[in-house]
DNA sequence: CGAGTTCCGCTACGCGTGTTTCGTAACGAG
DNA sequence: CTCGTTACGAAACACGCGTAGCGGAACTCG
């Protein structure tokens, strides 16, 4: 009973929200802006997204996209090319801070970083289906754990990125694929 | 000339900061109320510490403490040991959250990363000189890349912790330093 | 058409961060 | 001891986040 929601307010704003964060990342982030940018009161935002945080993880999730993986038969290829593609998009110092501040964020709110799962996973996923082919093809070892590859593989990037800050090259995502795979053949 | 700053202030407010931090984490942290406690103005902690950041990272360098790795002799152990002693801060919420928070902070002031990267990397240098003992001992592969290593074994903890949250119990632990290390021998 | 419910915008408020300005008191140099 | 410099404290301000209350308008159902 009673009144619908306009549901293009929502598209409105989580558009906002979106260019709002290319052009000035999470801090430069100002909810009052992102409202009247859709033309629309600020307390319009928060009967949907109830912070700042929950805006900026749904806007967040609308503009993450994945090039899917070109499968070449070769694991090595594969995998290099995969950890390659996350390492390019995690070079540019505005992924790096955004990519800091939603993992806060995701700390701040167990719902948030639940949001935020499957949106990091979904690269890793697709490439346990790359290293389970790879198994079934003979081109690893049976006894090969795809989970604890994965970690071995990708961890070390965000490991170089947030923490140690280290440069991940191209030659640092071939180092790794190299030892890892060594070990399952 | 002139007057100089009393250095007591400084030491008061990074223990009230630190006292703070442990009690209410970042989230709960306020700058107003650390200075009450110090019994000092919050104009006077701006003059030292730029913003809530700065102090933080500050008083969380002075309560970071690291215990020494009992070597053994048997890199196996001692490394599954330093791993396992991560993984056992790590688990804890309150550290994994302020982890998250402190790399927020990292990416917001180029100079608190800065500051922050010899604490991140203290345990990581004492696990190098293990591995290059090891080499040394004849007990590891002449060729093993400590740098590299210590990101598989580090970088997968990060990792699950911040990013994919699936559990860091003892058993990972011990298949990261297996998996590793049958490689380089 | 009328009644009830819900949405939306507006205003006001409390809180924390960070800046600025001012007056006062402490210290060092001559 | 006096003077110039600087630290400290107090107050006021701007800004962003988040909450609460109100009025008006839109929609649904009987």
């Amino acid at each position: 009973m009673a009144r619908p929601r306009d549901t293009a307010v929502d598209a409105k704003v989580l558009e906002a929200a979106r260019a709002l964060l290319r052009e000035r990342g999470y801090a430069g982030f100002a909810l009052d802006e992102a409202a009247a940018r859709a033309e629309v009161a600020r307390t319009t935002v928060y009967r949907r997204w109830p912070s700042k945080d929950h805006l900026v993880v749904a806007a967040f999730a609308t503009m993450f996209e994945t090039a899917p993986i070109r499968e070449t038969g070769d694991v090595r290829a594969d995998l290099t090319g995969t950890l390659t593609a996350i390492a390019a998009g995690l070079r540019l110092p505005a992924t790096r801070a955004l990519v800091a501040e939603l993992i806060a964020a995701g700390t701040r709110h167990p719902e948030l970083g639940d949001a935020l799962r499957p949106l990091w996973t979904q690269r890793r996923t697709a490439a346990a289906e790359l290293i389970d082919r790879a198994v079934a093809r003979g081109e690893l070892a049976a006894d090969a754990d795809p989970a604890l590859i994965i970690d071995q593989l990708v961890g070390p990037l965000y490991y170089r990125v947030l923490i140690s800050g280290d440069p991940i090259d191209d030659c640092f995502a071939r180092a790794l694929v190299d030892t890892t795979l060594a070990r399952h053949r």
